[in-house]
DNA sequence: TTGAATTATTGTAATTTTTACAATATACTT
DNA sequence: AAGTATATTGTAAAAATTACAATAATTCAA
């Protein structure tokens, strides 16, 4: 390798996870409390430097989901890479941010090797974070809202068996305004991809609510014949 | 820097752009014949390995651009990264995927130092591309797709001046489907960011059409106020 | 057992948007 | 003046969206 090209061998690329979760507070991100330099004893993305012989992007960001969650099943999506020149303290470090959402309620999360904690945070009470998160975040978010909108990603972040009232403020709290109710279940139960599933919720103090669960086979259905998800 | 930092500093990171043209032919993309190796004389998409020392993946992707037509008044946006484990010959380089749309008419391609030539290829007639330039390409063109439809993005593809029909036919290649004309029309008039210009087109053997311009500042007004694209 | 509290569920009319469809207009050429 | 080629335009039917409020089902407390 001549001396022109080992001046470009020199780079090292990262993955960082921007993992959303919901739960009755509303939508929540996954932050760790750094227990490594650089930006040690500070919350920040769970992300780690990609290993040069083993891994993808892809496999990596799945990695430090795996380690965080326990969890392989999860929805996850490259949003784009960031390379500022100073973005990182020890040298020219290049970073894939991934997106990923699970099911707060199926599992907990637990603190890794280089993670000392790992705690949800309501996105709208982040500390401040290091390197270039917040700009990762804050177009994490955006993208969250487009996709919400064109895809039927929100039961990710739901129960398999939920309300349509837990559906609608799920949409609700994502895309930060709200929903006339006969409109927003006139409008979902005609897509035809969510099922009842005969069950009732039960000890609320209230009148039992429907629980129904996604359909990802109807939809599938649908898309091959060109359908236009939209809400 | 320890051991183990070391092994991460190990990559390099290129840019690839997938450069978009439309002509009376339809859809085309820029291609370049390589003049140097890896793949020397083979046709690619151009790209370079990023300058750690100068460059972000975004500086990069513009200088590629500048290179290949000369001018900067260009729309371009990142796509996503590859960084398959062999999809370059000489070591560990990621591609960061860059998406541009410039106006054929107004500016000619030249070929450039690492460039022995430069040419518009119709999207359904490309050679087979190098590295896993083929994936991108075909990522990219997916995306267009999908923006075109969001995105008042198909003018930066025409000249200042077009006609509707123009327009339409632009929307149909990308879109790979027709539209009536009456509707399309009728759709693109009521958005309201069209301007007709006073101006026709003459010495055509027919019915001279309308010449209209994009308002982007009518589109951006529109914006603020939440309106939803969409074609 | 009854009523109070709380949230779930449902319909309809008015408006807007989308769709399907074909006749006429304008310039150039011969 | 007639022929050629593309540009331009309207309307009725269907579908989708919007705005709006009364009734239903469960738990709890009296």
């Amino acid at each position: 390798m001549d001396v022109n090209l080992q001046a470009h061998f020199q780079a090292a690329v990262s993955v960082d996870n921007v993992i959303f979760g919901f739960d009755t507070n509303g939508l929540n991100v996954l932050l760790i409390y750094r227990g490594a330099e650089p930006y040690r004893d500070h919350w920040a993305l769970p992300g780690d430097l990609i290993d040069l012989k083993t891994d993808t992007p892809d496999s990596a960001a799945v990695k430090v989901l795996r380690n965080l969650t326990g969890l392989e099943e999860l929805y996850i999506d490259q949003i784009r890479t960031f390379g500022r020149l100073d973005r990182h303290p020890y040298g020219r470090v290049f970073t894939v941010a991934y997106f990923a959402l699970i099911k707060t309620q199926d599992y907990s999360v637990e603190a890794s090797s280089w993670a000392e904690q790992a705690e949800w945070f309501p996105i709208n009470e982040l500390p401040d974070l290091p390197f270039d998160h917040n700009e990762i975040f804050n177009y994490a978010k955006e993208l969250l809202k487009m996709k919400i909108r064109k895809q039927p990603i929100g039961f990710e972040l739901l129960p398999k068996h939920f309300t349509l009232t837990e559906l609608q403020r799920l949409y609700e709290a994502i895309l930060e305004k709200e929903f006339d109710v006969r409109n927003f279940r006139k409008k979902i139960l005609s897509m035809d991809f969510i099922t009842d599933t005969g069950l009732k919720q039960h000890s609320v103090m209230h009148r039992p609510a429907k629980l129904y669960k996604y359909n990802s086979r109807k939809y599938a259905k649908l898309m091959t014949g060109g359908y236009d998800f939209d809400l």
